[in-house]
DNA sequence: ATGCAGGCTGCAAGCGCTTGCAGCCGGTTC
DNA sequence: GAACCGGCTGCAAGCGCTTGCAGCCTGCAT
């Protein structure tokens, strides 16, 4: 296949290149008569216009960057809750990024690899989306001189950058409100992530939050911490086990944590929900197909995605506001390990999540 | 930040442009001081090409496009499979990608969308990676004429177009022969994908051979069929429940029927694997997280991915051979639904599958 | 001394498309 | 009837970088 360029088209049309250069992008100016001509030679040759450039001589690409962890790298933060999730997010940013009409690339770095992300994008982006953990944060500060960025990230919020994260907060004090108001638990601990995590952090404040509404006591840390891992799971249903008294429920961190002490309580023998609730966070294709199937918060990273493309794109269009802070909802999802027998499990919003 | 181009590195290196673009390029014809002058200049100035402008002039991009199927559109045929598992390709595909310098572009798609795909990656790319299912086939030749495309397909192979796939004949195998020669089980039955998925054939005949080869009789098709997902699963216990007889051993068609088949016998109080064996396919994480765990056999996605892209930069590197098919060997993961108490998994190559 | 092969250099011509600007033209306005 | 106006057009100058080629300057053989 010949390499079509925009003088193929133009003389096919008998216009001059700025005319076809004008239809193609839609501007004003052409007369309809030629306007349609033109359109009628794009189609007859098929004609698809080079990108490369196009972005040259307009500097805008079309193309977004999307940088994550390597997994690979072990030193890479989170690296586990993100490995559950990138897929998604890649698919939301995709969607809403296609609907633009921009691209989407990737690239997967380590933690210290900020610079060379910055040379190996560089140049072929109009704006990045940065999922926490991906890149230390100087370099993050350093790459947004140079080009919008988002961030997608658990907690804290970088200064001075855009930012969109989970409502773990709400999700958290959701579930929490679940176990106190609807089971009427009250002896309910909250199995931490790890301490430094932002979103493990958020977690246990919205569970601070919902047991102070019902006036029950509040821990200042969490009962047990685990790292988020499924051995951290392990290891926390130890600690657990080894404490004298058996809590009523259990709040996990998320949902690898909370399946990996569901197996290891049900293995010495204690009945789930029965005798302890258990729940979790993230709501990971596994959690609803254990058993009992695991009462959880929904992540909505296909969501997550698609809203930082989106501030991505409100940013490349001009918008100078200050930096802004977007929290997507979570959902409650309930299942049976909370004690709930549900026959067809429900996912009730944050909005309107009361229910018995 | 302002953008620096080239002009700036010669003029602060004293030479000219030429030469920076040179030794950028680590092309020969360059004296060593001035090399080291320009290097300097380019440190000092944190100067990056501009990739566009490379593009551009060179006609080579340095990007390659990575298209899978859209997940939405229900028409979008295994989707179940890739929904698993593209998280992974990508990431392959993103490593091997980077380096050899190259980035990744990726886009979801209609099965009809072929079309379009062509326009949103116009002239961006140097080659593209199509997992299967995201085009149809016809469009996907169409793409092969206008730029070098490797298929990413469990089974047939697109007359003319590079294609990997892992092993699914060698895999169920491998698996089959586990269940037949290690434990002695006869009565083992396979519980089918989809009729039309190529992968779910190719499992079928390696099943079928391992049979052969242990001279048990060789069933003509599978003894009960699913279509990959959980729902298939549970038809499948159903059916199975319903006939008179119950194997010995099950080999599914893919994990995700196993465990819904695992989970539907549990339930009616047949154990697993004391009573029936039952082996999966695909080696998903939730694969190792159930119980019992599950014996499967593990598909290497990222080396698939990988794979992919070294094929295609071969190919872009002037390998003008005729169509490859590379087959990406699975492993045989041995866990404990087959019947073996494996204090620690051990994940065994098909090539030394044996064991006891 | 003279000539010549190479190794280095930098010039300049693009790569394909966007866009400011001047030119053209038919239609209006006094 | 002359001066204007505004909508269309196409020219041409880039966008930043690669690369063929001619020119220059060595070093070395004659």
């Amino acid at each position: 296949m010949e390499r079509l360029t925009i003088y193929e088209v133009a003389h096919r049309a008998g216009v001059s290149i700025s005319s076809v250069s004008r239809v193609l992008q839609g501007k004003p100016g052409v007369a309809p008569a030629k306007r349609d001509r033109v359109l009628a030679a794009v189609k007859a040759l098929g004609y698809v216009p080079n990108g490369l450039a196009r972005g040259l001589a307009s500097s805008r690409h079309g193309v977004i960057g999307l940088i994550f962890p390597d997994l690979d790298d072990p030193s890479t933060e989170s690296a586990h809750d993100t490995l559950l999730y990138s897929d998604e997010i890649v698919r939301g940013a995709e969607r809403a990024a296609r609907v633009a009409g921009y691209a989407v690339i990737i690239a997967a770095t380590h933690v210290s690899g900020g610079r060379d992300i910055a040379r190996a994008i560089g140049g072929r982006v109009d704006g990045l989306v940065v999922l926490a953990g991906s890149i230390a944060e100087p370099d993050i500060a350093a790459l947004a001189e140079r080009t919008p960025v988002v961030l997608l990230a658990a907690g804290r919020r970088a200064r001075g950058i855009d930012h969109v994260a989970a409502d773990n907060e709400g999700g958290a004090y959701a579930v929490t409100e679940h176990l106190v108001g609807a089971h009427g638990y009250r002896d309910v601990i909250f199995a931490g992530g790890p301490a430094a995590a932002p979103d493990a952090r958020a977690r246990f404040v919205g569970f601070r939050k919902a047991l102070a509404a019902a006036g029950l006591p509040v821990p200042d840390r969490p009962a047990v911490r685990g790292d988020f891992s499924e051995a951290g799971g392990r290891r926390v249903a130890g600690q657990i086990l080894r404490g004298l008294a058996l809590p009523r429920a259990i709040v996990a961190g998320n949902d690898q944590m909370a399946l990996a002490l569901v197996a290891d309580l049900t293995a010495v023998g204690i009945a789930v929900p029965r005798e302890v609730a258990v729940t979790g966070f993230d709501d990971i294709q596994l959690a609803r197909l254990v058993s009992p199937p695991l009462t959880t918060v929904h992540q909505p990273m296909r969501e997550l995605g698609a809203r930082c493309v989106t501030l991505l794109l409100d940013r490349l269009s001009g918008d100078e506001g200050p930096p802004r802070a977007v929290v997507v909802p979570t959902a409650l999802v309930v299942r049976e390990s909370c004690g709930c027998r549900a026959p067809r499990p429900a996912r009730v919003p944050i909005a309107g999540r009361r229910q018995s």
